[in-house]
DNA sequence: GGCCTGGCTATGCTATCCGCAAGTCAGCGA
DNA sequence: TCGCTGACTTGCGGATAGCATAGCCAGGCC
């Protein structure tokens, strides 16, 4: 066994349904279409024919994600104006979807060790340029490794 | 900006498809039942009925995504017997497998501060108790913030 | 030899994801 | 006023994800 499981969670019987935070973030961003253009607000983009170049989804399944986006409030949709153009809009990151920062990099970090096609881009630390990752800490300072990981309901 | 492009990255103009390794990543294991499986599996489940049941899946999807979690190397899939028992078959973590655990717990602390409904239960650090988390830390030991970070191609 | 149980497999259905192609709509530039 | 361009919207169709129900099969028990 991995993981030690206390409280209600180990003695339970069935589903867990909506008290699963996991099943819950998938909910809102499960899809492949969501997690790329989240990508690549993280790398930059705002404007709507960026992300969909970028992501190479097509117009409409850019239209229909970005919209629950917005809805869900990752992305905010804000009007801009350059000169001599008309008004247009643009998608920023909110502080709820800078927050899956932490998630990206950690499907990337196992993308580019274990999937077929190993590599990739790599994510730098700016200044002392060491490799960056996420790793399990408690907020007491230490590294955690999952043998010491204690579930509670 | 969130996030400083360097390389072939800030000059590309169309999308990376399997240079990307989020993607890659959510083609192996980018569906929902995949996930919840593998958090029954991190839970400690191993027997194809307790999955079934812990997840809420019907057998044939579970048995599909079973399959293609063992095709992909994330579980294996191997014999045991219980004394009076025919043999069968358990599912248990590859290291593969457990190399996904930053991923499941990212998304589990996205889901219990950002999804409609908190809260959810609560990962500890054995014996010292303090709550735990998954940051982004570089290899000298920095904790790193997203304004640091540098994607080199 | 027949029943039961765990572990699947098969069939049929709906909903969602995604691509392709075409249409809309607002406003600037000519 | 006409066209162009960026930002969508709409319609169609295939593939995948998921549910429900039912059936199959191996092996231990009676």
């Amino acid at each position: 066994m991995a993981l030690r499981l206390t409280g209600r969670l180990a003695r339970r019987r069935g589903a867990v349904g909506d008290r699963c935070p996991i099943d819950r973030t998938l909910q809102i961003v499960g899809s492949r279409s969501a997690f790329l253009l989240l990508r690549e607000a993280f790398y930059g983009a705002t404007r709507f024919d960026d992300l969909v170049r970028l992501t190479g989804f097509t117009e409409a399944v850019a239209a229909k994600r970005l919209k629950e986006l917005v809805d869900h409030g990752l992305l905010e949709r804000r009007p801009y104006r350059q000169p001599g153009q008309r008004t247009r809009h643009e998608y920023v990151l909110t502080e709820r979807g800078h927050d899956l920062l932490p998630a990206l990099l950690a499907l990337a970090q196992w993308g580019r060790t274990h999937s077929p096609h190993k590599g990739g881009p790599t994510l730098l630390h700016d200044g002392c340029e060491a490799e960056v990752r996420v790793v399990m800490q408690c907020d007491a300072g230490h590294r955690v490794v999952e043998d010491e990981l204690v579930l509670t309901s």
